[in-house]
RNA sequence: GGCGACGUAGCAAAGUGGUAAUGCAGCGGUCUGCAAAACCGCCACUCGCGGGUUCGAUUCCCGCCGUCGCCUCCA
């Protein structure tokens, strides 16, 4: 059994092989940072993530390049909205970014290039394009030559003639025909420009993505990655840039998320997550409710591939199921290592390595790892109940944590009880202990219940009490 | 209008040409002084609707309905 990975390009299911044996090199979209990231950009970046941990797993070693888009339209806009410098502020977006997706225990890639760092790269590639009659500069501007691109379209399925039989925006009089895109773009007052062969200007939306692979992986590369929406035109466009450069086929592996789409908890319409329909959920306001294995279990239980259905109570289930993940990393009550409660389980442990891998390799089977996960702690749980302990029960845990962790999975106890009340709380349950013992139940579940109002769970087992804070 | 994807229990969501994982919720039980947690059992005679292929389809093909994405900036 191989890993089977779904490329866009073919549109179907194929045996991931790599250019290079062992060696795999991936280069994701990331994200124009001009407004406070949303779960949608968490998303893309946990789903990469997943894969490229996977990979690891599977003993490659993987360079993973992921840009930052940090000068475009949108970044000058939003600059222009709020007076702020736009470099300054797609920087500082830039930085934040990186610390949520430390957050989100995202590994971080093995490169972040930035546009503003590979201005020389891409006039360089733009006058490798121009040198072969795939580009033309007017007035200031360069474009791409659609029409000398003759399999142009065949990622997304569109055909030149249909595109240009649909435009429908005003056609730049510049412009050879309405299907070429621009390349470099020449400087506007008060923008951020640089100086080109052109004039002063910059780097057009899709460029700088070919660019940058080039720079950092090279001509070729193994997979290519970013949400579907950017199916079209970006990579299109990366694929005429890059391949009528060099030549070569630019990527073997398209891979593409679905998007994160809410479900309004009134109407029960979905919606995509925008601004002007005031349903964006932060990255930050997220995490301040949640645990970041909560969301990893929301974009982990579905395909990448579709799209991610979120809200309200798809977070409440999720921070359920961390918590039962979580019950099985408790530890052991008894001591015994044979019999058939063991054998159940070195057996439990054993199919869960196994339909775990096979669940992954099936292009990334997350929602079916995951199922793996938790029949693991069903037989966990059951052995601690057949009182299973010593090296076979912690064994067992050790496999459930080391495919929990290639999922990016933290599984840490929630670790708010705040450490200056932990004595006094130890305290309150010594003493309900002995009013137990005294049959003072009354007063016993009053404390009990006072504690649960103040977010302390009780649970009273064989071994005592146990605690846990919300 | 064009290109593409999807429609599986109350919710979320895997999957397979031979009669449906998993999690949450719910119900019954074991345990417990009572709970909680855990465990055991139950919970889709059925996989949008209608045709077709097949010995047999949820799984393949066609049509219809519905939802979503892209076609303009977007992970």
């Amino acid at each position: 059994m191989t890993l089977q990975i779904f490329s866009s390009l073919s549109r179907k299911l194929e045996p991931f092989t790599t250019i290079e044996p062992g060696v795999v090199r991936m280069y994701v979209c990331g994200v124009t940072p001009y407004d406070e990231a949303h779960i949608g950009h968490a998303m893309s970046a946990i789903v990469f993530d997943v894969i490229r941990r996977y990979l690891e797993y599977r003993d490659y070693q993987v360079i993973h390049v992921v840009n930052f888009t940090d000068v475009d339209d949108k970044v000058i806009a939003r600059a222009a909205t709020i007076g702020s410098d736009p470099l300054a502020l797609s920087s500082r977006l830039a930085d934040e970014f990186l610390d949520q997706l430390q957050a989100l225990n995202v590994q971080p890639a093995t490169v972040y290039p930035r546009v503003t760092q590979t201005i020389p790269e891409i006039c360089a590639f733009i006058e490798g394009l121009i040198a072969q009659g795939y580009a033309y500069a007017a007035e200031g501007d360069v474009y791409f030559r659609v029409r000398a691109d003759a399999d142009y379209g065949r990622l997304s399925g569109r055909s030149l003639d249909e595109m240009l039989a649909g435009t429908r925006f005003e056609v730049d009089p510049r412009k050879e025909s309405p299907a070429d895109f621009a390349l470099w773009k020449a400087a506007r007052p008060g923008e951020p420009a640089w100086p080109s062969p052109w004039g002063e200007g910059r780097p057009g939306w899709h460029i700088e993505c070919s660019a940058m692979s080039m720079k950092h992986l090279g001509a070729q590369i193994d997979i290519h990655g970013g949400g579907n929406d950017l199916l079209f035109p970006h990579h299109e466009n990366e694929i005429a840039q890059s391949e009528s450069l060099s030549g070569q086929l630019f990527a073997r592996f398209w891979v593409h998320n679905g998007m994160l789409q809410l479900v309004n908890p009134e109407t029960h319409q979905v919606e995509k997550m925008s601004k002007s329909l005031g349903n964006v959920v932060t990255i930050a306001s997220f995490l301040e409710q949640y645990d970041a294995d909560v969301f990893r279990l929301i974009v982990l239980s579905s395909s990448y591939r579709s799209p991610l259905t979120y809200n309200r109570d798809v977070a409440a289930d999720n921070a359920r199921k961390l918590e039962r993940l979580l019950t099985a990393l408790e530890p052991a009550t008894g001591v015994l290592t044979t019999g058939d409660s063991v054998d159940a389980l070195v057996r439990a442990t054993t199919e869960a390595h196994a339909n775990f891998i096979q669940a992954m390799d099936s292009d990334f089977n997350t929602a079916g790892a995951l199922a793996t996960l938790f029949e693991l702690v069903r037989a966990i749980n059951s052995a601690r109940n057949a009182t299973v302990g010593g090296e076979p029960f912690r064994s067992a845990q050790a496999t459930l944590r080391e495919l929990a962790g290639v999922l990016g999975l933290r599984l840490q106890p929630s670790q708010r009880a705040a450490q200056d009340s932990a004595p006094f709380i130890d305290l309150l349950v010594e003493m309900r202990t002995e009013l137990r013992k005294l049959k003072q139940f009354a007063l016993a579940d009053r404390l009990r219940q006072r504690l649960s109002e103040l977010g302390v769970t009780l649970e009273d087992g064989p071994q005592g009490t146990r605690w846990k804070q919300q």
